[in-house]
DNA sequence: GCCAAAAGTATCCATTGGATGCATATAAAT
DNA sequence: ATTTATATGCATCCAATGGATACTTTTGGC
C-alpha cells in the first residue's frame, strides 16, 4: 500500500517554531498576508459572505470549505470552530438567504406581487436559490434558524394567498398549490426547459396557474 | 475551442505503445483477484447497472468511478475507456432511466393515468429521478440520446394531453403546465414537505391541478 | 501471422472534507 | 493582578476522489 503523504501546495520555510520560542510573529509578515491580530474578529460572519458569494458564483455543489478560509485569510480548519461540517455552513448560507426572501416577499400586497418577488428573488440568485432548496428535509427539521426562516417565508404565502380562507384543510391546499407552482416553474425555467420570453412573462403565467380555481 | 461535447461512448486518441517493455504479469498473480479473462466483456453495461444501483442506493452525488468500478472488478481507470468522465456515466444512467419512464408512460391512455405513472416511476425511483432532473440543460443539447430518451417521455405527453389542440402554441403551454406540477408536486412530496398522506392522494391532486383550465 | 486499435492496469497528482493536537487570546474567577 | 477556562486559530496528517500519463494485453481485420 502506497503511504504517500501528498503534501499539497506547501510551500512552507522550513523553521517550525521551537516550544517556548521567544516573540512569535515578529518579521516574517511576508510569506502570506497574516492578519495582523491572531483572533479575526468576526470569522462567522465573514465566513458566510465569502460562502455566499462562492456558492453565487459557483454552485453550492462546487464550494470548498479551503477556498472560503483563503477567501477571508484563515486556515481551512478555523472555519470548523464556527461550523461543524461543510453542510452545517451551506445551512448558514441558505438561512440568511431564505430571511432576505420572506423581507422581500412580506412586502407584497397582491398574489401577483408575491409571485413576482418570489420569482425575481429565485432568478436574481438562482444558484442560492438552488442551495436553498437543496436542503434536505430531514436536515430543516434539526435546524432551528434555518426551519424560522422557511416559515418566515411560508408564513407571508398564507397571509396573501390564503387569509380569507376559513377551512385550515383547503388553506393547506392553497398554499401547496402555490410553491408546487412556484417551484417547478422556477426550475423548468432556471434549467432552459421553459424557453419563456421573458421573466414578466413567466411571472405572469405563474401567478394565472396559482389564481385559476 | 473544441466544441465535442457528448463523448458518449466515444474512445480517446490513440495509445501509442512503446516497445520492449519488461514483461510484467508474470508470476505475481497473487497480489489481486484478477479477472479470469484480461477483457471484462461487457464493461460498459455492466457498469452502468451497478451504477444506477449505487445511484439508488446513496443518491448521485455520492457515486463514486472507484465504487462503481469495484463493483465490477476493474480498475477504476478502465472506466475510462467507456465514459469521459464522471458526468458523462451518470448521464448515461440517467438516459437509460428516461427510457424506461418513456416506455411507462407510453402506455398510458389518458391524463390521469400518465400522471399516475410518471409520479410512481418518480417516487418508486426517487435517487434516480433526482439524478434525471438534475442533469444540466446544456448537457442535454450535446448528449443526442440523452435527449431523444427526454423526448420520447414528452412527445407521449404531447399525445395525451394536447393530443387534440389546434394551436401550437397553446399546446406548448399545455405541456408546460404539465412538467410544472409534475416537477414541482414530485420534488416537494419527495422533500417531504408535502406531507399527503399518501401517493394516490398526490396523484389525484396533481392530476386536478393539471386538469384545470 | 501481423499489427493497430480497443480495453485493461499501475501509478501519480491535486484537491477535498475531516481528525488530532497544540498555541494563543480573551473573559471569568480568584 | 494573577490564574484559569474556553473560545478561537494553526500546522499537520489522513483517506478518498476525479483525473492524467504511460504502459500492457487482447482481439479482430488484413
Amino acid at each position: 500500500m502506497a503511504r504517500t503523504v501528498w503534501h499539497g501546495g506547501l510551500r512552507r520555510e522550513a523553521a517550525t517554531v521551537a516550544p517556548g520560542a521567544p516573540a512569535l510573529y515578529e518579521g516574517d509578515m511576508t510569506a502570506k498576508p497574516r492578519r495582523a491580530t491572531y483572533r479575526h474578529g468576526n470569522l462567522r460572519a465573514e465566513a458566510l459572505k465569502a460562502a455566499a458569494r462562492l456558492v453565487a458564483e459557483q454552485g453550492h455543489e462546487r464550494l470548498s470549505l479551503r477556498e472560503v478560509a483563503e477567501k477571508v485569510g484563515v486556515a481551512h480548519r478555523s472555519l470548523y470552530n464556527h461550523f461543524v461540517h461543510r453542510e452545517a455552513l451551506l445551512d448558514a448560507v441558505a438561512t440568511e438567504a431564505y430571511l432576505r426572501l420572506a423581507e422581500s416577499v412580506a412586502r407584497a400586497k397582491t398574489p401577483e406581487e408575491y409571485t413576482a418577488r418570489y420569482v425575481r428573488f429565485a432568478l436574481a440568485n438562482r444558484a442560492l436559490y438552488a442551495l436553498m432548496t437543496s436542503r434536505p428535509h430531514a436536515t430543516m427539521k434539526h435546524n432551528p434558524p434555518l426551519q424560522a426562516a422557511v416559515h418566515k417565508v411560508i408564513t407571508e404565502a398564507i397571509r396573501i394567498f390564503a387569509g380569507d380562507i376559513e377551512s385550515s384543510i383547503e388553506r393547506r391546499r392553497v398554499v401547496m398549490k402555490v410553491y408546487i407552482t412556484l417551484y417547478g416553474g422556477i426550475s423548468l425555467y432556471a434549467a432552459g426547459v421553459l424557453d419563456q420570453p421573458s421573466e414578466k412573462a413567466l411571472i405572469a403565467e405563474l401567478a394565472a396557474m396559482i389564481a385559476q380555481a
